[in-house]
RNA sequence: GUGGUCGUAGCUCAAUUGGUAGAGCCCCGGGUUGUGGUCCCGGUGGUUGUGGGUUCGAGUCCCAUCGACCACCCCA
């Protein structure tokens, strides 16, 4: 009985037809990048599980539930990585960019994996684009990151969206509000559901990710971050956004985004389009030292590329086109006309031609599949192009002039 | 991880109250054509996701499993 095989659960083949519209889009995301002063960095798929749970944290759900955890051949624990922030962050450290010049503007594209139900638009494994600014808290990089990715949109045609922004404070704001605020829920337990008491036990900020409409109302009266940042805090906030402002970039002021990575501090953005999240990131001023760095400030943002893909379905994007086709009218010997082909690929000249035994109809019908600029149709007598007779010595001269 | 919908040729789908599968597109060939992209004719292609069960007989009913999709969870 032979097996029938099908690509694992959340995972996808990415077929050529559909190779023109991903490289459009992932080739837009390395021009802005680099019109932005960022420069590639890759690392890879797989990372010490301990830098994983240390970073996301051990009680975020990407932890919990969403690993991809294994023991490789010499027992160590490997896991697959489900964001890229905190693998740039290692290489950071790992190969000592901490003390070149600062900031260190960074980004990749890859695949990343999270175990969830696949739905359209959420893979187990899909590709990210990750920017990541490591070195500088000033306030008008947050600015450029959001302004980085809104320039990649308005690139893909990309128009209605919503840019949500918010500041969760830092280690000298933030225990004091998650005080208050856990006072607060303390008073009022009654006006909580089942979900919004577990979302508080892992950790009470998330109570604002809380789906009720009623538990919503509540906590209108709670209190918020906003109002319990430090000067500090309070004073990169208010420039991040005249940055904004400045660059024309609107946004909603969501007090409520708390994201799920227990790393962030400062600004959290998230972009959403079409009703799902096409990119979110935001500061994470202590990342870096978690992991054995010197103290280092850090921005960044993740954006799905699958999720792009989905938002520029309709773009038309050009089909690829090849130079030359060549096409034998009969049973003619093809040796010199091939080495002619050869000759045109190597001067840069795409060329190609049949290899299926078509016929004369079938060929040319093959050399319009591959939008062919030029057939050559080669006979007993020589070739002929547009029904012109062209000797196969000139051949390479004449195609090599167009 | 929870709940739900669905799963027939490569693709999109059809198949009367359960009776041993059809079409269009695609692909290949032929004709027409300004040497391909139009139109016409013909052809290849399916153990109905997989494994069990009920039945004289199942694509059509039941169970399990795999997968896609939707909601929740959460996220890119």
């Amino acid at each position: 009985m032979t097996q029938k095989f099908e690509a694992p659960r959340g995972t996808h083949d990415i077929l050529p037809f559909e190779q023109p519209r991903r490289r459009w889009v992932t080739g837009e995301m390395e021009l802005v990048c680099a019109l932005y002063g960022f420069r590639r960095i890759d690392t890879p798929s797989v990372e010490d599980t301990d830098l994983i749970i240390r970073t996301s944290g051990a009680g975020s759900d990407v932890v919990q539930k969403e690993t991809y955890t294994f023991e490789d051949r010499g027992g160590r624990s490997l896991t697959l990585r489900p964001e890229a922030t905190a693998p740039i962050c290692r290489a950071y450290v790992e190969h000592g960019l901490h003390r070149e010049a600062q900031p260190q503007k960074l980004y990749t594209i890859g695949p990343m994996w999270r175990y969830e139900r696949p739905q359209k638009g959420r893979y187990r494994e899909h590709w990210q684009l990750s920017v990541e600014a490591l070195g500088s808290d000033d306030p008008a990089l947050d600015a450029e990151l959001i302004q980085l990715y809104t320039e990649l949109l308005r690139r893909l045609g990309v128009t209605g969206y919503e840019l949500r922004l918010n500041s969760i404070g830092d280690p000298v704001c933030r225990p004091e509000y998650v005080e208050r605020l856990s006072a607060w829920l303390d008073a009022n337990d009654h006006r909580l559901d089942e979900e919004a008491r577990a979302k508080r036990a892992t950790s009470p900020l998330r109570v604002f990710d809380a789906k009720s409409e009623r538990v919503q109302e509540a906590l209108r009266d709670a209190p918020m971050i906003g109002e319990s940042l430090c000067e500090a805090c309070r004073e990169h906030f208010a420039r991040v956004r005249e940055y904004l402002d400045a660059f024309g970039i609107a946004y909603v002021l969501t007090p409520t985004l708390v994201r799920g990575l227990d790393y962030y501090t400062r600004t959290t953005f998230e972009f959403s389009e079409g009703g799902t999240d096409i990119a979110g990131g935001g500061r994470y001023d202590g990342l870096v030292e978690e992991i054995g760095g010197p103290p280092t400030p850090g921005i960044g943002f993740g954006a799905g590329v699958e999720r792009l893909l989905l938002s520029v379905a309709d773009a038309e994007v050009p089909e690829p086109a090849i130079d030359v086709f060549f096409a034998f009218d009969g049973d003619v010997s093809r040796a010199e006309a091939l080495a002619i082909m050869a000759e045109l690929r190597r001067l840069g000249i795409s060329a190609d031609t049949d290899y299926a035994g078509r016929s004369l109809k079938g060929q040319l019908t093959q050399a319009g599949r591959f939008n062919a600029g030029t057939i050559v149709v080669v006979d007993g007598d020589g070739a002929r192009i547009r029904d012109k007779r062209v000797a196969l010595e000139d051949l390479v001269a004449r195609l090599a002039r167009r």
